[in-house]
DNA sequence: ACTCAGGTATCCT
DNA sequence: AGGATACCTGAG
């Protein structure tokens, strides 16, 4: 099927804005493995118009709220006043195109506990491994990600296989506790963003950096702002005095990938 | 060989 | 409370 996007969607940058790791590139878009379902999305022309290789129904119930098509981010973009903080609207219109996904928590949960001290394709390939070990085939090469109940039964070798090194007790415990039901994810979403993170921050292996990007990543809270080495020393560089976090509320985490963006493509 | 990568737990003052 | 340090592993 095709579709038309007018509003902000950038299949590259959001590729290579770190929150998802389940995207390959093909000859003219990308591969997208979530939710059980594979999909091939590519650009036509120089437009908004993109083909997608799946139903109608399936775009409508899973594509496109994975891909937040609800909500207009060039609204968003558009609350930056260029006098006033000239250099996040800079970010911003290098960045235009990035939306945060809807991912599932539960993945999103494991896969950064994963990231913790490891590049991109490390990440990348320590989750590829994991799905193809124990998750549930969807087609010839693509596997699903884990459930908890899966992840908790994996032999701790086998664990060690997906080059998830010191990280192995952090997610076999975490794997139990969701398996066993004490991290109960509907429950979760329903908290405050407060609460929420103070929950996800007593889970083992799970610091700031990591609850807040299960924040942004998993449970979309838009306002969740994960700071990585990339982020700090930007603020330091250019926010001396902080950043206005209450200029933005409740979209600080799209002004976040905006930030990271830029620091990291441009100002290399 | 050596450093570094979107950190966190743990062990010190 | 705040700072230093060990930790698996793959890539350049």
């Amino acid at each position: 099927m095709q579709v038309e996007i007018t509003d902000d969607f950038d299949l590259k940058k959001i590729a290579d804005s770190g929150q998802c790791f389940r995207w390959t590139r093909t000859e003219g878009g990308y591969r997208i493995v979530a939710g059980g379902h594979v999909l091939e999305i590519g650009k036509i022309g120089d437009g908004q118009q993109f083909e997608l290789n799946c139903s109608e129904d399936v775009y409508e119930q899973f594509w496109k709220h994975y891909f937040d098509l609800d909500l207009q981010y060039a609204a968003i973009r558009a609350k930056i006043d260029p006098e006033r903080d000239p250099y996040l609207y800079k970010a911003a219109a290098c960045g235009r195109g990035i939306r945060i996904l809807n991912q599932n928590p539960w993945e999103m949960l494991i896969t950064f506990i994963i990231s913790q001290r490891k590049n991109i394709p490390a990440i990348r390939l320590s989750v590829e491994k994991l799905c193809k070990l124990s998750g549930n085939k969807i087609d010839e090469d693509n596997w699903a990600f884990p459930g908890p109940d899966r992840l908790a039964s994996l032999p701790e070798a086998q664990l060690l296989g997906c080059g998830l090194g010191y990280r192995v007790k952090y997610i076999q415990r975490v794997a139990r506790a969701a398996a066993d039901g004490e991290i109960d994810f509907d429950r979760m979403a329903k908290l405050p963003d407060k609460d929420l993170r103070d929950e996800l921050m007593k889970l083992y292996g799970v610091g700031v950096k990591v609850a807040n990007c299960e924040m942004l990543f998993g449970f979309h809270r838009l306002d969740s702002f994960p700071e990585d080495v990339w982020v700090l020393r930007l603020l330091q560089e250019q926010y001396p005095d902080g950043f206005p976090f209450s200029l933005y509320r409740p979209y600080n985490g799209i002004m976040q990938q905006y930030l990271f963006w830029y620091r990291r493509t441009v100002q290399i």
